[in-house]
Parts: structure tokens; C-alpha cells; sequence
DNA sequence: GTTGAGAATGTAAGCGGTTCCAATCTCTGG
DNA sequence: CCAGAGATTGGAACCGCTTACATTCTCAAC
């Protein structure tokens, strides 16, 4: 089923029938509804790669993510999948699993399509070519660090501060002794945020005890690392995650070992995916509004409507909220012994 | 960047860099590599739309799943990305949310993009229209329940084995009060799945009690299900689920209901989606093999490197696994009830 | 009935590849 | 040294659609 065929149901042009397909003002009632007519019989599909080829409106988006089994990607990609939708744009994804080359190629299997504006949601750093591509296409990038590449638009999410508020938390509670469990550390924001951290745990509580792990994302690396928290002899009062998957990992892990929560140790996540709810006991986590990231970032990517005079903003910054749970409390009342044995 | 700057650039006719991209043979050794190092030069990137409007080898598989924020088919989106990338296709998804209409405007999207194969993997009945697609090209459908499409070839678990291993189990734990929770049961495939938790119930057990709650999928679904089968009255000592995630929601419901798992209500899930193993209790539950599945219907799609006589196999049948972990336990020693007063 | 502006529709040139077929090379054997 | 088979390479048509430009309609005003 072609153009063509159409044209000749409708006894009409193929350029008619194009203009009919794209709203073109400037076709006869009459035309219009012969032509549809025929589309209709003939059910036909317009084939996108011609269309886009021929140099018609770009109706698609590239989005690449880090980590799609990881429920808060999923989320925001849902989140920027509903927005096109919405814009008649749909999407094209790609998944790097934390791997800086795949990263390159998915951009270049992406940018084959010809896509009308590039999401990068991913925790690597990306490499200099996306400015190249920024000159060409509008291209916003989630999380990317500190590397502000020019003309690509910053979206991210505090995290320093939602850490903060996290540490805080912890500390004002009594918490001295913490750990940190993270993964792929090596990455730059993922590295970060590991950074935040400690800098924020050691002013808080300068006499506060540390121990910092990192493993593969996801719930089995969170259970692990805290495997390894525990055989080291380290016995933290609380242990901060660096996302909700691997905290529910480690919650695991503590309620195999026979260890209370938050009874004999509290447990942080972030992000407040869906599953942090659930968790037993449900997750004390910084809320990190993924909707509305996604929201912002098809925004970004889509041409507005109104004038296009408006140029991307370079960087947004979302912030994030602490949601206290039931998986942090009070340390177990034994942390005394210093203080009485000064007495 | 275009064919022919590459062209120009190696002195050679875009026939022949066309030749060096697709690696056919022919090409000499010095012209090749000359071509090669232009293409690097430029860093060029073929245009995906091109290449398939001029007919080239088509080189991505459509895939269409239910819900992807529901980790079973993430897993199988999953693995068919793993299988294809193999080969070297890349895939195109598009997500219906179980309705139905959405399902044939996702189809033809995807099919808009000229795909080389396309696989169904949705609980909706599919429309017609399908076989009508079939002709045209490889179509695989993953749990599309009993109507049988000419030329589409048909994946599904045995659902109706899986359901009977764990009522079964349940049974001979000596459960006679059951619930089923579901979703959506109005969409062909999960009805059938209903009935056979009925059905199967009933022949094992005739004097058990049933109950049947569907609500939305999800962990807030399955929770919600939950409470409305303690609201009505109804105390079943097994409650199975259609599937993990639901099952999820519900063991949240039990515990805030300060309700014990295993100890006064057992909880079964469907599909062991890795959350499986890390909920509190960790599920009882029927293995799905997501792997094998995504990896049957990769090479449903693409056309085997080999003769191409072979047709489709029409049907194949997924068997499923018993998983026995800590949410399923004998129900407490009350229901002697009727015994004891008849002796 | 003409005329002419503006609306409606048709014509045809690409868009960036692939591939059939023809043209040109390269060699081997006589 | 030349013919001719086989290996390389170039030329150009075409894939299905959009769009600038040309052509044809329509109809009000003269």
C-alpha cells in the first residue's frame, strides 16, 4: 500500500493525498473526505521511513537509558513516552547497562532515524560527541554530571541535597556509625553521589564511623554489599543506599541475617520508586519526582508550539523530598559506652 | 553526512561504499579500506530510514508488550533485546496498557517503520488485522490465548499446568479456602487464567471455598485486591495471585493487617519475576522462563541465518516451575472445625 | 461573457540509500 | 602481445513521501 495506490483510489494526486495526510489547509471538503475514504479501504500506512526521509515533520524521539530494568529509568522513560504521546511524537529507546561504548552506538543507531530531539537518561559520562550533535538536533541530557557540554540542556535532580536532607535525618536520630552502598562508583554522577555522601556525613558527625561499598545495580548487588558490609565487621546503625533497588536488596539481606530493621539498623534508599512502598518495612527514600522530569525533558525536545525564539534553557534543577518511613529509627540504646565510661 | 560524501571523499561511486557497508563480497581489499577510513574521517552514519526504503535488509524487530512497567514483560523485552542485538537488529517497542486500542495503533506505528518481524507479547486479544500481517511478515504472539491466527506463530507458558502445580500444592498443604486475585479479567488470556485457577480449584478440592478479586495490575492492584477480600468478610487460608507483582501488593495489605505470611494466610505469585525472591516472604511462585521465551521468539523473527524452507512452528508451549519458597506454609490448626463436630 | 485573483490540484525534483546492469580493469593463457 | 573470462567499479533507476512550483478551477466583479 502506497501513496500512489491511494491517490489512484481517490482519483486524486499523491500530493493531495499528502496534504490530506498532514492537515495541509487547502483541500476540498469534498477531496478530503475521498481521500480518506480510500485510506481507509485500503487501511493503508504511511511508511515513516520515506516520510522522514523525504524531509516530512520528525514524529519521533530518541531516549537512551542506563539501566532499563531499573524501575526508576523505566519510570522516567514512561513518564517522557506518555508526554510524546500526547505531542503525537513516539520513541525510540535504547538500554546501555552502564556501558560507556554501547552508549556510543546506541546514540548513533538513534541518530540512523533521524529522531527530532535525543534524551540522554543515563548515569555515564557522555562523551564529546553528543556537543557535535547538540548543534544539530535539540538534545537533553539527565544526570549528566558536572560536564556541562554546550548547548545540550542539564536537567538533574539534587541529589547532594536530597543526601543531605538523608544524613541529616540520620544523624539527628543518633546514627554515628553509616554506611554507603552504591555501585558502579567509577561512573562520574554515580561516583558523585557517593561523594555527597561521605562529604556531608563527615560534617554532620565528624566523629561518625564510614564504610562506602559498591556493586552491580539492582537488587541482588544491593543484598550483596551488604553481605560484604557485615562480614567485615563493621556494624553501622544505618546504611544509606544510593537507590531503592539496592536498598530492598540489603533489607534482604539484614532480614535473612536475622538483623531488625529499623530495629537494630535503619536503611535509606532513593529515588521513591514504587516498590519503596512496599518494602518491608517500607523504605525511608528522597523522592525524586521522576514525572515531572520526564515531563521537562519532552518539553525540552519538543518544539514548542508557540515561537521557536525561545532558546533551551541550560540547566534545571529538580529538587528532592525526604519520605520518612518505617525502615529508619533511633539507634538501639547501646551507643553510650564512651560517654559512660568517662563518667 | 551522505553516502556520497563518502563517496567523493574515497573517490569511489556510492555503489561501492554501499557495497563496503553491507560487507559484500567483491569489494578489492586497497578500495575498501579507502572507503573505511573516509567513513571514519566523516564519521558518518548511514540513515536507518534510507537503507529500509530503498530496500535494503531490514534491521529491527517491532515489539508490542502489555505493560512494561510489569517486570514479566520487561524481562522478555529484555531478553528479545539481547538476542536481537546479537544478530544485530535493534527493536522498536510500543506499550498498549492493556487496551485494546491502543494495541492496533501501536501495531501500525511499528509497522509504519517497516519492520523485518513483529512480536505480540500482550494479554489483549488481537485484532484481526493481524493475520492480515502475518502475510507479510514474520508475526509472533506471546500469550494470545486461544484463537489461533493463520500464520502467526503462537508462544505461551502453560499457565494452566502452572496454576495447576501450585493449586495442587496449595491443596495438598490442606488449604480449602481459597482466593484468586487478578486483573483485568475482562481481557481474554487473563480470563482464561482465572478460569483455570476455578477450574482446577474445583476438581482438586470440591468442597473448597473460592473467591476471585481482579482489580488493575500492579502492586497497588494486588494490595488493593487483598483488602477488599478481608473486607468481605471472606478468610481465606490461600490466596493465589495471577501474578509477583499483585502478589507483592497483597503481602503488603496482610502485614499492615498485621496478618501473618505464612503463618495464618499463605500467598502465591505467578511468573518468579526476580522481586519474587526479595519480597518478605520471599513468594511461592511458578517460573516462567522469560529468558527462553524472548529468546524463541528473536529467532521466530529473524530469518535463520540458514535455508529459509523451514516454516514457523505454529505453537510452542513454555512449561513452567514450581518455585516453593516462604510464603506458602499448612494452614493453621483450626479448620477441624466440621470434623470435630461430626464426631 | 470576460477577466483575474485566489483556491485547489497536479507535476516532478529530490531525500539517502540499494542494486541491477553496463563499463572498465586485471590477469591468465595462447 | 592480444583476447576474453572474471573481478571491480560506476551509472542510474527506484523505494514512498514531501514540497516548491506550475497548472487548472472557481467564482465574484466588471
Amino acid at each position: 500500500m502506497t501513496l500512489e495506490d491511494v491517490a489512484n483510489r481517490a482519483r486524486v494526486s499523491t500530493a493531495t493525498v499528502s496534504r490530506v495526510l498532514n492537515g495541509v489547509s487547502g483541500v476540498r471538503a469534498a477531496t478530503r473526505a475521498r481521500v480518506l475514504r480510500a485510506i481507509e479501504e485500503l487501511d493503508y500506512t504511511p511508511d515513516l521511513n520515506a516520510r522522514s526521509l523525504a524531509g516530512g515533520q520528525l514524529r519521533s524521539l530518541g531516549v537512551v537509558v542506563s539501566n532499563i530494568a531499573n524501575p526508576f529509568f523505566l519510570d522516567i522513560f514512561r513518564s517522557i513516552e506518555a508526554s510524546a504521546r500526547q505531542r503525537g511524537f513516539d520513541l525510540i529507546v535504547a538500554n546501555t547497562d552502564y556501558e560507556p561504548d554501547r552508549l556510543a552506538s546506541s546514540i548513533n543507531t538513534i541518530l540512523g532515524r533521524r529522531v527530532a530531539g535525543l534524551a540522554l537518561v543515563v548515569s555515564e559520562t557522555v562523551p564529546p560527541v553528543v556537543a557535535r550533535i547538540a548543534a544539530e538536533l535539540p538534545v537533553v541530557l539527565y544526570d549528566g554530571g558536572a560536564h556541562r557540554l554546550k548547548g545540550v540542556m542539564n536537567i538533574r535532580a539534587n541529589y547532594r541535597g536530597g543526601m543531605h536532607r538523608i544524613v541529616e535525618y540520620l544523624c539527628a536520630l543518633g546514627h554515628r556509625r553509616m554506611a554507603f552502598i552504591g555501585h558502579h562508583t567509577r561512573l562520574g554522577p554515580l561516583h558523585e553521589r557517593r561523594q555527597a555522601f561521605l562529604s556531608i556525613a563527615e560534617e554532620y558527625a565528624p566523629q561518625v564511623k564510614l564504610m562506602t561499598v559498591a556493586n552491580v545495580d539492582g537488587m541482588a548487588g544491593g543484598q550483596q554489599a551488604m553481605g560484604q558490609v557485615l562480614d567485615s565487621g563493621f556494624r553501622p546503625t544505618a546504611v544509606a543506599c544510593v537507590n531503592d533497588l539496592m536498598a530492598v536488596g540489603a533489607l534482604r539481606e539484614l532480614h535473612m541475617r536475622g538483623i531488625a530493621v529499623p530495629g537494630d539498623v535503619s536503611v535509606t534508599g532513593f529515588d521513591n520508586i514504587s516498590l519503596a512502598e512496599f518494602a518491608t518495612p517500607p523504605l525511608t527514600t528522597a523522592d525524586v519526582p521522576r514525572e515531572m522530569i520526564g515531563r521537562l525533558i519532552c518539553d525540552a525536545l519538543v518544539p514548542p508550539v508557540g515561537g521557536d525564539g525561545t532558546r533551551l534553557r541550560k540547566e534545571i534543577v529538580v529538587e528532592t523530598q525526604l519520605i520518612v518511613r518505617e525502615s529508619t529509627a533511633r539507634p538501639a540504646a547501646r551507643p553510650r559506652r564512651r560517654t559512660s565510661s568517662s563518667r
